[in-house]
DNA sequence: GCAACTTTGTTGGATCATCCCACGATCACG
DNA sequence: CGTGATCGTGGGATGATCCAACAAAGTTGC
């Protein structure tokens, strides 16, 4: 028998690179993420605009937009299914007419609480080989990495 | 004068999410990966692609691309891009009708040993925020987290 | 030796996330 | 008032990933 491992084994420049190790981690990361949402008949991100409603109330499209690195354009089809959904309203600003304020329904809280257990179940099973320690290692190191880039921008 | 991080600021429930950690560090990496390689008239894959005809020596388009975790139809067409820079060569495999051979040249090794000088630039400005150790304890967590998931597929 | 299954390269297309541009409406400021 | 910026919206480009089907060629079991 010949070892299948000898020609699915990826090149040593490839796993010695960070930038790979990551982007190949985050393909896991972000398959296994959908794969769970999609059992709660959600998306990705549903959850990135219900949690930022959620902690900061209610928002406009493109400042929601901002704080969750989503395009104004993608923003419209994301408001569109989750107001289709009745998980957030979209009503006119009366101090700014250009302006749609968003703002999140209790069916969007419980939606959004039944999205952080489906999203605890997929962190466990993505970071299953760490202890507690190496998990809060990492996410230490990721948050420092992201925070330098997102400076100024 | 407003606090111009006030709206920009993400989630906290993101923040602490570490598969959204490393799917935007991800994005941060790749972007710039993808941009360091264009300065260098190269795509993302090539390096993939070269960096597995170097240290594995010539394989068929198939074993390449399971090497790679690259889909079989995807191939052709960045094969076809590095034939026709002659990077690497296709040739018909007498052994096997259905297989190509494909060889890296000699202009694929320096080609190769170019993009890791790009790739060394790029890793140390996504990881400017982190000393060689840091480093290391990020490439060894996620590496660990990468071979998991790779088990058994 | 022959039938059934698998592998390989290739074409074509689907999906998804991201990004950019242009438009009309509205607002802010000189 | 008019110039420029912002907002929601539509349209489209791109790139990465994935899947289906196919013919040619190999492999296996009977």
């Amino acid at each position: 028998m010949v070892d299948e491992t000898a020609d699915s084994a990826a090149p040593s420049r490839l796993m010695n690179t960070p930038s790979w190790l990551m982007t190949q981690t985050a393909t896991h990361a972000h398959r296994m993420v959908s794969e769970g949402f999609a059992a709660a008949e959600a998306r990705a991100y549903h959850y990135r605009l219900l949690a930022a409603l959620e902690e900061f109330g209610p928002a406009s499209q493109a400042a929601l937009g901002r704080r969750c690195g989503v395009d104004r354009s993608d923003m419209v089809a994301m408001i569109n299914e989750l107001a289709d959904r009745r998980l957030l309203e979209r009503a006119p600003d009366p101090s700014d007419r250009r302006r749609n304020i968003i703002t999140i329904t209790p069916a969007g809280s419980r939606q959004l609480r039944r999205l952080d257990d489906v999203l605890a179940e997929v962190q466990e099973e993505l970071l299953a080989p760490l202890d507690a320690g190496e998990r809060g290692q990492l996410a230490g190191l990721l948050a420092r990495v992201l925070r330098h880039h997102q400076r100024g921008q």
